[in-house]
DNA sequence: TTTT
DNA sequence: TTTT
């Protein structure tokens, strides 16, 4: 039956991506991005929480996280939720819930004294960061 | 910093809310919703996935979902995410990823079984079901 | 810079899809959704208010619109406003705003007299119909 | 029936938010902010399009908007799709299509040479830029 | 671990 | 544990 399984974030990194090459050409690169929500307490002291979502980007989306994304950066992530399986140490199993990426686009300011420039050269930077990645690749298991 | 954390989800309910009314007044509906994706492997056999979402319904959204959802239903929830912290019976942290409904309208047709209108009286059939949370309520700590 | 054109709609076709095969090989689907909204007037009266979205469905979704969406049938799309300039019967310049759908799917039962099922053979009932247009394809000129 | 009519947005305004005080006590904002999407043409030319949408801010979001928003300033909109008909100069029957912001997030730097904090004290600049409109009064008929 |  |  058709769904819908849709997640918008727009945070700041918490570190730079980590990314990992794969045997088979696929590439992977994991961060963290920040949200945050206010409200008031019964006292009505204004509290803040910050949630951690753990970001999964594949393939197109995990070279442009390893060029554009640094530590601090602002960005917007529209992906979907996947919650995956493994051993823990004691053998156990464990849950975790992941945000697959679809399109990442960099906003505003680049602070984090790491520079938002790629490296490389040849992807200049007037252009605006924005990458959807590919629906049929995006579905390949992993 | 402003940063947006939002869901949007259809799919099917697991079984039906279980409802459970707090200390203080607070009520709360948690039930499980079902997406699929769909996707060929390397062999190109279509392989279906079943992402299993756990929604936390909170006061009015709550009493939405005792009167009028039930396992097998399609609906509309939109909202965010939210990790919680929890010790297991080995006294062990654990983490569970949730949805906390924050809109939810029902759809299509209601197959399961159960009967998706209420048991009371005084809410008729004809008007559309959707139901969105007071901001400032969804606020409140839990 | 990078920025966020999204649309998400669940709605009822208000009638058939209207199907154009271009020179060029290009199709596009053209159909109207209706979306509702309820609120109470200053007298505590309740109004219904009806927008009539313009949807219009290119190539890969023009197929899915003519083989699977009916009058009456409830959708999820999702796409991007656009508005097209024109010259009207006085050459005037008006606008007109559409949905570009970028994904289709169709939601619960199927009414409205007409069957969701194809006409041809093929595709069976038990898929999902859901759609994502490719998006290089979907940003080309129109 | 249930129905979604939502929109996302992330892009500059176009000029400083304009804002009317109605009888009744009432307040509207209305500023128009560009989102621009890139594509390449049969040539492989490099095309940009720029999308302007018409923003209204009702209530505490005109409040927000007049005190924060400037031109160029970078902002996420949620909201949703809202035509009217009007009466031209010719008296013609013409359509405007808006749309009515629910939430309102400031993004990134403030560029544009105004200054993004409130001219008035009370509202420090660590508070972050989020304001959502209250359904209920969201729903008054406009 | 982010941001203000 | 849903749906087709």
């Amino acid at each position: 039956m058709a769904s819908v399984n849709k997640v918008i974030l727009i945070g700041h990194l918490g570190k730079d991506p980590e990314v990992r090459h794969l045997e088979g050409g696929n590439s992977v690169a994991n961060f963290t991005l920040a949200t945050n929500e206010y409200y008031k307490d019964k006292q009505g002291t204004r509290i803040e929480r910050t949630e951690w979502h753990h970001i999964a980007a594949w393939r197109g989306l995990a070279e442009l996280a390893e060029k554009y994304l640094r530590k601090g950066q602002q960005v917007y992530v529209e992906g979907r939720i996947r919650t995956r399986q493994y051993q823990d140490k004691d053998n156990q199993t464990r849950y975790v819930t992941e945000i697959v990426a679809e399109e990442i686009s960099l906003l505003g300011s680049r602070p984090g004294g790491a520079t938002a420039q790629p490296a490389a050269a040849g992807s200049s930077a007037e252009e605006p960061v924005t990458f959807r990645q590919e629906p049929e690749l995006d579905q390949l298991p992993f």
